[in-house]
DNA sequence: TAGATTGTTAATCGATTAACAATC
DNA sequence: TAGATTGTTAATCGATTAACAATC
């Protein structure tokens, strides 16, 4: 009995499945059915149980599902219980945005160190002073960071991310309009800002075609 | 013969061709096979042709596709040939970022204005000057921009999205980690950071399941 | 026990891939 | 004309939805 792949459609709901839950959780909500969630999320009720099948029965039958148990549940498989060590590269316009940005200290990701080159190096920002890209090597065999944050142009980022493969990187959330090669024991993610755009634009410019907010 | 709706998955698709295509029109190559766009894509040939088929015969057969022209159509289709007039809402992080982000405007992208409230109304950020959101009801009938990009706190968003829409916006481009609630001819496109940070650990901690580059 | 709702199998729908006739 | 490669139809694959037996 080999466990079958989950799909990334299945993959890319749970952070839905986790955002909502925690909304009822808070409003002090104690169990919630299949057919309550569809309601809430817009997705169907059979998908919704199907999806939360492939990690394992957290339902129980004429009962629904425990908000609490389920969401915890949701939050190791997404593995969002543990914390993360993350370095960024580039201190530009993203970078800056993720250096600042709340949220996910709050959810275990630790920012740890920001790069870049040149002028910037020393400088610093937001508590972080810019260490030097050239040093990177040897700054990953000493500190092991899990995560890497691409957020320099686009020219420079394939360079960084082998050496950043190379340093022991686990994942990648790249920032830049590439699509990185890397081994695929090192995951990559990525944030095409562009791409998300031309979207928005092609749909304002061909509405029969928008399937309203499914994506 | 009605014209069938164009799949979500096709329109993804759409900024990747327009890149690539971008990419081998600045090398001077002046023809493309559907199977060496392929091997760069990393698509197969055949999904290639059926896309490009949705939106009418660019090639020609034992030819190919002359690259200047496919590129051409593309932009066209996406609708990146026209430019447009977008508001930011919100001067926090991830406003500053697209403010300072100059792709944008090279792309017909223009970035009219910023609101924000409280103490921030009347700062001067990157040339802006922040307006007050509360007048952006007079604002929106007066100046009638198309695109409205949310980068303020989750819990304001559907207040500020409703305005949007009463105002007459065509599309928005949501950073706040909501599922808004809109008419289905306004044209919504999130960007849920955080969503997308999940995904990235899912798959760092359930190596099994990532499907390698396919997302 | 009766009612509710899950877990799971089967049916449907849609998207991708393969194949090939059309044609440059 | 022969070779190449598209446009398009048909086959396959996968994901979503429907249905219902299992069970709390």
């Amino acid at each position: 009995m080999t466990k079958t792949r989950v799909s990334l459609a299945v993959v890319k709901r749970l952070p839905k499945y986790y955002r909502y839950l925690g909304m009822i959780e808070e409003k002090g909500i104690i169990r919630v059915s299949s057919q309550e969630l569809s309601a809430i999320t817009g997705l169907t009720a059979s998908q919704i149980r199907q999806d939360l099948n492939h990690f394992g029965g957290f339902g129980q039958q004429g009962y629904g599902y425990n908000v609490e148990e389920l969401r915890s549940e949701i939050e190791k498989i997404i593995g969002i219980n543990k914390s993360y060590k993350a370095i960024i590269l580039g201190c530009g316009n993203i970078g800056k945005a993720i250096m600042n940005y709340k949220g996910f200290k709050s959810s275990g990701f630790n920012i740890v160190d920001v790069f870049d080159h040149g002028d910037k190096v020393g400088n610093k920002i937001f508590d972080y002073e810019i260490k030097d890209v050239d040093k990177l090597d040897e700054y990953l065999a000493e500190n092991k960071p899990e995560i890497a944050i691409i957020a320099i142009p686009t020219e420079q980022a394939q360079k960084v991310c082998d050496r950043l493969v190379e340093g022991g990187i686990k994942g990648i959330w790249n920032f830049a309009s590439v699509d990185l090669k890397l081994p695929k024991n090192v995951v990559l993610e990525n944030v095409h800002l562009d791409e998300s755009l031309y979207t928005l634009t092609y749909y304002m410019n061909n509405l029969f075609d928008y399937p309203g907010t499914k994506n």
